[in-house]
RNA sequence: UCCAGCGUAGCUCAGUGGUAGAGCGGUCGGCUGUUAACCGAUUGGUCGUAGGUUCGAAUCCUACCGCUGGAGCCA
C-alpha cells in the first residue's frame, strides 16, 4: 500500500525543478475560472505571494461540487505537477483528487478585486489572506528573524526584560496600570487607594521600555538587546503610533555615542538588505502597489553613509534655510515634524542622525556632555517616517546621575537598583530604541502603522 | 487631545432641497487552456446614529459615533 502523501507548500511546488508524479497541496482558493472541460483554481497557502494553478478536469467524481467552489474555500489537492500549457506560470497541478475542506459562501468579504487597506483593516482576521497583507506579515516575520540574526552574529545576548514593571521609565509616555483590584471597590487606606493590597503589593504597569533593565544586563554580559512588546497609553491618534508595539533596544557596555550611532546605522542598513535579499517578491509588490519609489530609496539609503549633525547645527541650518515653518526652529525647543521632514526629505535627502541635544528636553539618564549644556543623545530620522531610533550614551557617573534626577524632580530612593549600577563597577555605556513597526513601515512603504501589526491596538480600538 | 475632511449597495464612488445611481463583486445563461478572462441578463439600499428645519432631506442645521489626513507626545 502506498504511503500517504505529505503536503508540499505551494512555495516549494512552484520552485520545483522537474515535474512530480504525485504531490499534495493544501490552501485557500483565490479565484476559480471555468473552461469547457475543466476548471482553473488559483490556490494560495500563504507560503508565497504566488498562487498555484490547479487544473480540475470534469472527470473528477465531485466535479459538480468543485464548480460551486468560490473564493475563500479551503481544499486539499493531490495530483501531478506538470509544465503549464498556459502562459503566466511555469508549473500547474493536474488534480487527481480534490477534497473540499471548508466552503465559503458569497458573504466572504474578500473579492477578486483590489481592496483598500482601510476596508481590510476592518476584517483583520481575514486580511492576511490578501496579497498585500500576506506579504506584509511574511516580511514582518522575516525581519523579526533578521533582528535576532544581526545581534546574535555580533555577540549580543538576548535579554527578556519584564513586561510588568514597577518603574515608570521617566518621560516615556503614559502607562497602562496592571492590577487585580476590584475597580468598583478598591481597598483603601486613609482615603486613598492602598496598593499594598494589590497583587504585587505596589503599583505596577505594562512596560514602556526595557532600557533600565537592559542596562543592568549590559553591565554584566557587555552587549545585550531586548526585542519585545511595549505599551504606551498615550492618546495618540496618528498613522505612526500604536498602544502596543514592539521595540528593539540594544545596550552596550564600554561604548560611547559614536559607537552607538555606528551600530544604529549598521542595523538599519542590515535590515533593509535582508528584506531586499529574502523578500524579493514581497518588496516588488510593495514597490508596485504601495510606493513606486520604494526600492530606489532603500538602495540609496543602504549605499550612502547617514548624515550626522549636532542639534545645534541642525537648528542653525533650519534658521538659515529661508523656509517659513509653521513653528520656527530655535535652540532649546524640540524639532518639529516639519523640521525633521525638511532635514531628511528636502535638505540631506537621506537618513539623518541628530545628536547632542539640550539637556532640558531629554530624559534624566542621558550623559551630560563636557559643555554642561547638552546631553549625548541621538535621534535617527528617516524620510517619510520621522524618528525611527532614539538613543543616548547613558550617564555612568553616580553624582551626575543623582543631580540629573533631582533636576527632573525624581526621588533617587525610587531608583536605588539603577544607581547601584553606577556604584559598583560603572562603565560608559550606550544604547538605543528602535520601533520595529516604524522600521517595517520604512522598509515596506506602508504608511499606516496599523497595517504592519497583525491586530493593532490604538486608542478606542482593541477588537479581535 | 486639537484642527480639517469624509461616512450612500458586499467593495470603490457619483448624486448638494423634488421618483436612490454607476462600475466592480455576487447570481443565472453563453463562450472559452483560462490568467483581476470575455459577452449577455440579473441581483442588490434603515443614504453612520439620534434629533431638528422644511409641503418635501442622502442633500440644510445640531449632537454623538466611526474612519482618513495633519498637529502634539513619542518609537
Amino acid at each position: 500500500m502506498d504511503k500517504p502523501l505529505s503536503p508540499t507548500s505551494i512555495k516549494d511546488a512552484l520552485q520545483s525543478v522537474a515535474p512530480i508524479g504525485a504531490i499534495q497541496v493544501q490552501g485557500w482558493i483565490r479565484t476559480r475560472r471555468d473552461s469547457k472541460d475543466f476548471s482553473f483554481i488559483e490556490l494560495n497557502d500563504g507560503s508565497s505571494l504566488r498562487n498555484l494553478q490547479i487544473v480540475a478536469k470534469n472527470t473528477l467524481p465531485n466535479y459538480a461540487a468543485v464548480q460551486r467552489l468560490s473564493t475563500g474555500a479551503s481544499i486539499t489537492v493531490t495530483g501531478a505537477l506538470v509544465a503549464s500549457q498556459g502562459k503566466g506560470q511555469k508549473w500547474e497541478l493536474v488534480a487527481d483528487n480534490i477534497d473540499i475542506v471548508g466552503t465559503a459562501d458569497d458573504s466572504y468579504p474578500l473579492q477578486k478585486k483590489g481592496h483598500t487597506p482601510e476596508f481590510l483593516r476592518e476584517i483583520a482576521h481575514l486580511r492576511p489572506r490578501s496579497n498585500l497583507f500576506s506579504s506584509i506579515f511574511r516580511a514582518r516575520s522575516r525581519l523579526a528573524f533578521a533582528v535576532h540574526q544581526f545581534f546574535q552574529e555580533r555577540g549580543f545576548g538576548y535579554v527578556h526584560t519584564p513586561i510588568i514593571t514597577g518603574s515608570d521609565c521617566e518621560g516615556a509616555g503614559e502607562l497602562f496600570r496592571v492590577s487585580t483590584m476590584d475597580i468598583k471597590n478598591p481597598p483603601q487606606k486613609n482615603g486613598e487607594i492602598d496598593f499594598a493590597q494589590d497583587f504585587f503589593a505596589r503599583p505596577t504597569y505594562l512596560t514602556v521600555s526595557g532600557q533600565l533593565e537592559a542596562e543592568a544586563f549590559a553591565l554584566a554580559l557587555s552587549k545585550v538587546y531586548t526585542f519585545g512588546p511595549t505599551f504606551r497609553a498615550e492618546n495618540s491618534n496618528t498613522s505612526r503610533h500604536a498602544s502596543e508595539f514592539w521595540m528593539i533596544e540594544p545596550e552596550i557596555a564600554f561604548c560611547d555615542l559614536n559607537g552607538n550611532m555606528d551600530l544604529a546605522e549598521e542595523f538599519v542598513k542590515y535590515l533593509i538588505a535582508d528584506a531586499r535579499e529574502h523578500c524579493p517578491e514581497e518588496m516588488e509588490l510593495f514597490a508596485r502597489f504601495v510606493d513606486r519609489e520604494l526600492l530606489s530609496r532603500l538602495d540609496f539609503v543602504m549605499e550612502r553613509p547617514f548624515q550626522r549633525i549636532t542639534y545645534t547645527d541642525a537648528v542653525d541650518l533650519l534658521k538659515k534655510s529661508g523656509v517659513k515653518f509653521e513653528f520656527p526652529a530655535d535652540y532649546g525647543l524640540n524639532l518639529q515634524s516639519e523640521h525633521e521632514r525638511w532635514l531628511t526629505e528636502k535638505h540631506f535627502k537621506c537618513p539623518v542622525t541628530v545628536f547632542d541635544f539640550p539637556k532640558e528636553i531629554k530624559p534624566f539618564y542621558m550623559r551630560v556632555n563636557d559643555d554642561g549644556k547638552t546631553v549625548a543623545a541621538i535621534d535617527l530620522l528617516v524620510p517619510g517616517i520621522g524618528e525611527i531610533v532614539g538613543g543616548s550614551q547613558r550617564e555612568e557617573r553616580l553624582e551626575m546621575l543623582e543631580a540629573n534626577m533631582q533636576r527632573h524632580n525624581m526621588d533617587p530612593a525610587d531608583y536605588k537598583w539603577y544607581l547601584d549600577l553606577r556604584r559598583y563597577g560603572t562603565v560608559p555605556h550606550s544604547g538605543f530604541g528602535l520601533g520595529f513597526e516604524r522600521m517595517l513601515m520604512f522598509i515596506t512603504g506602508i504608511s499606516n502603522i496599523r497595517d504592519v501589526i497583525p491586530f493593532a491596538r490604538t486608542p478606542g480600538s482593541a477588537e479581535f
